[in-house]
DNA sequence: CCGTCAATCCTTGCATACAAGATGTTATAC
DNA sequence: GTATAACATCTTGTATGCAAGGATTGACGG
């Protein structure tokens, strides 16, 4: 998630500060529309003003917060048209990497899409949504690494996570793993065969999962949402 | 390109710095590897360092400079992978807009896109690359559009960004626009004719244009690029 | 002539102080 | 009771000063 400046490898403060404040706000501890402040954030961390506003305009940039000079600094509330935006990229680069995967799976690749797929479904069988989320990046990553795109990882990882922090607030996440590893096993088996239209569809259903999801939160948590308004 | 921070009308010290940086780095008047200090761009703009230092911090989560702790900051220098990855989002998204392009092309949007070809035939006409430069931009906006995906643009857009820094290194801009016109024409003609594949092809092709001159100026201007250094 | 070491300069990181603007509250006039 | 205006108090923006670490340059010893 340091996709910001890994230029150092001796933490600064203004790293610990974003890294701390990008889990609170995709973590949803800090829910969409809360108010932050320089001050507040810097006596918490024991440090001036200056490293936390630094943190604050990475954040900014990485779309995360909404800095309103001289008035406040909030989380980004949610918007239909960002995650559109999101749901768009993901689809495009998923495709394209299903595509080179399809042409590049060996038995290796095939091998490691097992072993990912049985690792899922432990976590489906222990009902652990908390590991399922991170052996789904990591699914993901393998086919990236299969269709020699592990660059593609980066964007997907990036647009994940934007969606991600709105199905938090989702409460239907265990009922969702089984037909989540089953979208993967679909994929898994159209990419070792090679099948690269099927491999795409699979893909595409396996995305539009989160469709409704966002749709029920969209309605239940208008709060969140910041569509109509003439902000930013 | 002030995808930073239009949360404010009034341009802040932070605001113009960065502006004024941004265009110099992408328009190569700072070349890659230049180093910059803050003070002296404080000096420059007649400021203190501090509105300096927030503008690298945002240049540097742009991916536009490097900012090397008690070091120095730095221009960035081009990185093939970086090009690698820019390249495949782009083929991707823009893969996707055709597909939809060719879904939604109606007589206004086929009448759009012969606008917007004839623009395009007098630049080449003129010889004036910079209008051309534009129109280009202009064109891949009118496709997104008619897609009914206009934010793919934004993307398209900031991919293009980098590699167009690097390409106004490129020397034989005059002699690529027909063959780039004529990309444009069978583009047009294919999503006017609702072809996706033939749409799809012309558009993999016209990003391929980019490769060797790309090749070209990799071993020509390799101080420029940042490959096997251990940096960053 | 060359290598090593030390000091100085340069860089960014952080802290503090002040300025400017926006918001909400309160008091006052009607 | 209501509306308006002034003020108190937030917020972020900017300036300045100091600290810490790296790099270069110089001197000194071999």
């Amino acid at each position: 998630m340091d996709q910001t400046t890994p230029d150092t490898l001796t933490k600064s403060s203004v790293d610990q500060i974003t890294d701390h404040l990008y889990k609170e706000i995709t973590s949803l501890r800090l829910l969409p529309g809360a108010r932050i402040s320089e001050t507040e954030i810097a006596q918490k961390f024991g440090v001036s003003r200056q490293p936390v506003r630094d943190a604050f305009n990475r954040l900014a940039t990485m779309d995360l917060i909404r800095i309103r000079p001289k008035k406040a600094t909030e989380v980004k509330k949610f918007s239909t048209a960002a995650i559109t935006k999101s749901r768009y990229i993901r689809a495009a680069i998923e495709a394209a990497v299903l595509r080179d995967a399809c042409k590049y799976c060996d038995d290796e690749a095939g091998n490691a899409l097992d072993t990912a797929l049985s690792l899922q479904k432990k976590a489906l069988a222990d009902r652990d949504t908390e590991a399922f989320g991170k052996l789904d990046y990591a699914f993901h990553k393998t086919l990236c690494d299969i269709a020699k795109a592990p660059f593609a990882y980066e964007v997907i990882q990036a647009e994940k996570a934007k969606v991600d922090r709105l199905c938090v607030l989702s409460l239907a996440k265990e009922d969702r793993m089984p037909e989540l590893v089953s979208d993967h096993e679909k994929i898994a088996e159209a990419v070792k065969a090679g099948d690269e239209t099927a491999a795409q569809e699979a893909g595409m259903i396996h995305l539009s999962r989160l469709d409704d999801t966002i749709a029920r939160i969209r309605v239940q948590r208008a709060a969140f949402f910041d569509d109509e308004s003439a902000a930013d």
